[in-house]
Order: C-alpha cells, then sequence, then structure tokens
DNA sequence: TCCGATGTTTGAACACGTTCAAAAATGGGT
DNA sequence: ACCCATTTTTGAACGTGTTCAAACATCGGA
C-alpha cells in the first residue's frame, strides 16, 4: 500500500513488490493471485475506516441531509490521499470480470459494509418514507455514492473541490425528492423505480 | 476491428494486427499512437451508425417515451454482436486519462453526435419543458444513455435482456419525470439540477 | 532417525505493449 | 541525374505481469 500511494498503481510493479516484502517474485504471486488481489484488502480497509469515522455523525445528527450529506463528505476526506492511486487502478474496477468491481463477490464484504452504513443514515433520520421505498434507499443511496466516486474519480480539483460541490448539490436534492414522495403523483413513480430495481435484481 | 470482434480486446496483440494488415510492428505504433487508439474508431463508427439507424424513429414517431426508447434499443441492438469485445476493452474507457474515456476529447466528435441525437428527440416530441430544462436535457439525455450502457457492459444475459427490460422502465419513469416539471415543486427541484450540472461544468 | 507428503520459495522464461535508432523510400529542388 | 530533407518502415530491445517446473523447507508418523 505504501508503494502504491507513493507512486501509484501503474508505475509500483510486483518486482518492486516483492523486494520491499523481502520475499521473491514468485513468492509474491503465491500469496496474492494477482496485482490486482494486492489491491483487494484497500477497499475493505478504507469501508471499514469509513464506518469508523462516520459514528459520530450518525450519532449526533438526526437531519437526513445532514447525515448523508456528513456521510458522503467524510469519505471524500479518508479518500482524499489515495485520489491518485484510486485514478490508476480505477480502471481495473471498472471490468465486469475484475474481483475489484464494486458488484463482484470479493467486494461483497465492502459493499455489504457501506450499504450498512446508508440503512444507518435512514434509519436515524427524520425522513419518513413508503414502506416499500424504505426498504430498498439503503440500496439506492450506495449506488448514488457509487456515482459519486466516479465523478470523484475523474475530478481532478485540489482537493477534489468539484466532487464536494456536487455533494453539497446532490444531497439537498435527494433529500427534497425523497419528501415530495409525499405526493400521490411522485410516490407513484418513485414506486415505479422501486418495482423496476426489484425486477433487475431478480 | 475484425481481429477484436472474433478474439476480444486482451487477445489480440499488436503483432497480430500488425501482421494481418501486412506491415512490421513499429508501422503499426506509426499509425497508431497505442492499442487504445487502434479502437477509437469503433466509437465514431458506432455513434454514426446509430445516427443513421435512428432516423426513422425520429421521423415517424412524437411521442417522447416512443422516441427515447426506440433510440437507446436501436443502440442495444446495434452494439449486440460487439458486447464481449466491449466488455474486454471497457476497463480502459473508465480510465479517466485514456483516450477512450466517453469524456475525454479525442472521444469529441462521437459524443457531439450523440448528444445530436438526444436534442432531436426532443426536438420532434410533444413533450414541453421549461426553458432551462430543455436546453441541459439532451445533455442530460444522454448522461442517462450512459448509464444504460453502463449498465449493459455488465449485463450477461442472453441477447442483454436485462438492459432492454431496464429501458423499458427508463424510459417511462424519465417521460412522467420530465412531465412532473409541470408541478411548481417539481420544476424547483429540476431548476436546482440544471444550476448544479452549469456550476460543476464552469 | 529417516521417509514421504505437503507447503513454500525461487528465478528463469513467456508473451505482451511500447520505444527507438537505424535503414529504406519518397519527393522536390537544382 | 543528383542531393538532401522528410516521411515511412523495420525489428531488436526494454520492462511489464504472469506462469511454472524445480528446489527447498517443514512436519507428522513409522
Amino acid at each position: 500500500m505504501r508503494l502504491f500511494r507513493e507512486g501509484g498503481y501503474d508505475a509500483t510493479t510486483m518486482r518492486a513488490v516483492a523486494e520491499a516484502a523481502g520475499v521473491s517474485l514468485g513468492s509474491a504471486y503465491y500469496y496474492f493471485a494477482s496485482k490486482e488481489h494486492l489491491v483487494q484488502g484497500f477497499y475493505d480497509q478504507l469501508s471499514a475506516a469509513h464506518h469508523e469515522v462516520v459514528a459520530d455523525v450518525l450519532a449526533t445528527e438526526t437531519g437526513f441531509a445532514e447525515r448523508y450529506g456528513g456521510v458522503l463528505e467524510r469519505w471524500i476526506d479518508l479518500a482524499e490521499p489515495y485520489h491518485d492511486f484510486a485514478a490508476t487502478f480505477f480502471r481495473n474496477a471498472a471490468d465486469p470480470r475484475s474481483p475489484l468491481s464494486p458488484f463482484s463477490p470479493e467486494s461483497a464484504a465492502a459493499r455489504e459494509v457501506s450499504i450498512a452504513v446508508h440503512r444507518e443514515v435512514l434509519a436515524g433520520s427524520d425522513l419518513k418514507l413508503a414502506p416499500a421505498l424504505r426498504e430498498e434507499m439503503p440500496e439506492l443511496l450506495w449506488l448514488v455514492q457509487m456515482g459519486m466516486v466516479l465523478f470523484w474519480v475523474y475530478d481532478a480539483s485540489e482537493g477534489q473541490a468539484r466532487t464536494r460541490a456536487l455533494v453539497r448539490g446532490v444531497v439537498p436534492l435527494v433529500d427534497r425528492l425523497a419528501r415530495l414522495t409525499r405526493l400521490p403523483v411522485v410516490r407513484a413513480a418513485a414506486n415505479d423505480v422501486v418495482a423496476l430495481v426489484r425486477s433487475l435484481r431478480g
């Protein structure tokens, strides 16, 4: 991880990793099936750290926008040192067959932790949702976060300022849209979204 | 392109391409800066073909949902033979620094064609939008299409049936949501979306 | 103490994308 | 016809991720 952080994904060779670990190249491949697998721990590490750093927001705030916004912003804070590195290996995560894909079985652990965080965001908030929507909302919020991460990867601005602006804009929108589901006509649309998500999962 | 289609991206070597073209390996690199650039023509080719195949839908249909749905479904039809190939090289397109990224300068031509198609989708439809939204809507529809493509890449179902189901679900939703902007409270949210998009672009 | 099986380590070897200096071809000006 | 600058072609060479057969280590049981 140190080598990756310092030199980026591509510039860090398996030979350098093996040497830094004091083993031969072949041994590195005995413990890690590929260079991608080397980086698998990064996900688990990051999602666990995020889970921790988000605890006090979830303990103190009660407004949905504050809770969700806090969760997203702290992810950006946490991931900031790894932004350049992430940009260099993200290509692998976008391959559907890669174990680094956020939808892969290998990423299930990190994914579950992340969805659980969003379940907490909802559970402790003042937002009231229809039952059908309430059930699917954590996964939808996680999907929005994946969209944010996609934007973040492309974001070359200082301190990822643009991604932060995105979050400050999107969170109130999600908040408002969610509350709009009180209107029957909007709720009908929301129910269709839920039905679609469910049919695509099955 | 034939070699890519038959063997996939990774399995097609630059040496094989050079040999099939009857030139040396070095000459291949004289005309194409990298393996990724070899595939650049695929975008232009595909978006041009899409523009053509979509003409009669845009000439006959007037309902927004029919127009937009037709445009998306014909893209799936068109891209179907390349699905496996696309999955193998898509990883490169997800790299923000890759010329294959849909946001890259090198992809600008194909991107402009695609956005123009969506402008036509709107222009000839019965959908009435507020001026601010009308201006940004083509790009938003294109973004939705990029989302569909992302889903499509991950879609291993027969004939990409799940992506087709997604389109059949999403299009009426977009249609309904767009028409809901007649309600002042929904229109306010839509205006915030437009403002956000504009601030992020600048 | 020795044996065999299992677990671990090693570095050479492979195929790949890419680079580069040198060679070959081209073409316009005299 | 000749020259020279420019364009084009070539294949060897480099560094990479990955594989693999062989060597070595470990350890429980006879």
